[in-house]
DNA sequence: ATGAAAGCGCTAACAT
DNA sequence: ATGTTAGCGCTTTCAT
């Protein structure tokens, strides 16, 4: 493997002067450069970001941190998040918590042992005590899920607001009887939903039932099924579902499509996330569609930033309610 | 930011011990190891990989190239691949491609400069020549998509049988009106399979109807579409379509579902791949079930055994007929 | 069982 | 404009 000392000596000038031309410094006449170049060339030599990254104390790689890969809600983001990445000259590690503090923790070294810059955490169910710990020593932006007391920088949507337009429209188009599928509480964005819910009945003077608010463990595909089969069973049944996830929305969908009901004239469904499967379900999914690529650029770029020195303030972004045939 | 200089001074010891406690060499005493692992602890000392992975002339990084992370296909692979490297201590860095040669060359360069170990190529549209004349200086494996001539190890399915056991399938529940949703010829499974379908059809004495046999640029919902759309159109209608996606399938699938037609009494459809979404269709999708998390360990394992500076044979793992409610 | 020292490949401060 | 040299943090060979 030839190194940088094989080609200052072949171009007959000193390593500093190759590191120079390497990195485009304009201290070097046109002529050494030339000769460097051409070393560079003869010798088929490509510099080692391993030396590189030693003396200058970085690794040049940016963790990101999702609960789960399959969820395609994060597919965006993350393109987003690469697309400055890459132009900035970092790469990305995708890491997948499955929520679990120990996988978790496992790409927590990555960035205490330097073979990481910074953190971006999408996981809800990240141990925010140990980020909150890591964020003092290092770079950690949250996107799309945050803690506001953590100090931590984040970017998001406003959920509360989302979630009322949703209810809202389903409001609008003549429903009363209104589900909630929600996820856990223990999240804020999960919170955050209800509270939008909550306060579109409320404005509407529709009373709130307990029974129309189910919670679910995951966002899964099944976790939708499994709720909508518990709406089903109630004997004054909702004439709409708002849920908070698409996937979970995608689950009612098929549950109340094999009970013979109709969507939307039986019982209309509401998603949010508008991920690229709401768009090939029949019917096509009605959905609060968030702003993931943006939401990722933007996340790139104040982790970028951080990592640089700089301050950087939390960032809302705007969401957009998707009419489409399943309301 | 502490490093091992320190430590050893903190602990009266060199740096070498220190450095032998790190990599939990036994030549240590049990006293001098206590009192480094209390210097370890006191001082919060965390080992740099930026400095060991230059001493050791490796990034401990393995590269995956995917033409697109939207593609569920993948991420089954990606898991298997995942928990394999953290196994071993290997990070993977997920490349997409989007089949663009700059972006493959971006990531290519990685290796290159020895930010990576090693790769596993999953691309079909991959520069083919540039991975040859790459693998021969690095690691490199083929998952899924390969090339014989290439002298590159891969690990695979038979895909000229799987999907000549589904076109049989589809024949034993009486149909002779096959219509097959190919992909791009271009692609080594793409001919593949159209060998399987022809082998089945001839086998059973059905000719071959080049109208029934369409191409599509891309393995996208809305190819599958598109597609559907034009077979729709045929003057005399398939009563069945096997799609080399599952993704294709399910376009199919809304396809015929928009028309008014009914799957799988007017139209019978059959996929390929088996991803989470199959069975979340209305009806649920009949498909080919790669075994893609075992593909992703064997491809990790290959890798890994490579950069080690074995030699590795290539691996033809088998696949299942699933048989659900579109057949 | 432990230490001294070389060196992985690079960049940058300093000198000329 | 170019060269000399120290040093980033670690592992490992060679002595002792």
């Amino acid at each position: 493997m030839t190194n940088i000392q094989q080609v200052a000596k072949q171009a007959g000038v000193s390593v500093a002067t190759v590191s120079r031309v390497l990195n485009g410094q304009n201290t070097v006449s046109s002529k050494t450069r030339i000769k460097v170049e051409d070393a560079i060339k003869n010798l088929n030599y490509e510099p080692s970001m391993l030396g590189r990254n030693l003396r200058n104390s970085e690794s040049r790689i940016l963790l990101i941190l999702i609960p789960s890969i399959s969820n395609p809600f994060y597919l965006e983001i993350i393109k987003g998040i690469e697309n400055v990445a890459l132009s900035q000259n970092y790469n990305i590690l995708l890491c997948e918590t499955d929520s679990n503090p120990e996988k978790e923790n496992i790409y927590f070294d990555l960035v205490r042992k330097k073979m990481a810059d910074g953190i971006i955490s999408m996981d809800p169910a990240v141990n925010i005590e140990t980020l909150k710990e890591l964020a003092e020593k290092y770079s950690i932006i949250q996107c799309s899920e945050y803690n506001v007391d953590s100090g931590i920088p984040y970017v998001t949507i406003d959920n509360e607001e989302a979630s009322y337009r949703a209810v809202k429209h389903l409001i609008q188009i003549g429903h009363k009887k209104i589900a909630l599928m929600n996820s856990d509480e223990r999240f804020l964005y999960s919170r955050q939903r209800e509270m939008g819910y909550q306060r579109a009945l409320e404005e509407h003077g529709i009373p709130l039932n307990n029974d129309y608010i189910l919670y679910t463990k995951h966002l899964g595909f099944e976790h939708g099924q499994q709720a909508m089969k518990k709406i089903l069973g109630l004997h004054d049944r909702p004439t709409a579902i708002f849920a908070v996830s698409d996937l979970l929305a995608i689950g009612a969908l098929k549950e109340i499509n094999a009970s013979g009901l109709h969507v939307p004239n039986d019982i209309a469904v509401v998603g949010f996330d508008k991920i690229d499967f709401s768009n090939m379900t029949n019917p096509t999914l009605t959905t609060i569609a968030q702003p993931m690529y943006k939401m990722g650029t933007v996340a790139a770029e104040m982790l970028i930033d951080k990592i640089r020195g700089n301050d950087v303030d939390n960032v809302i972004l705007n969401h957009e309610l998707v009419i489409r045939e399943s309301t």
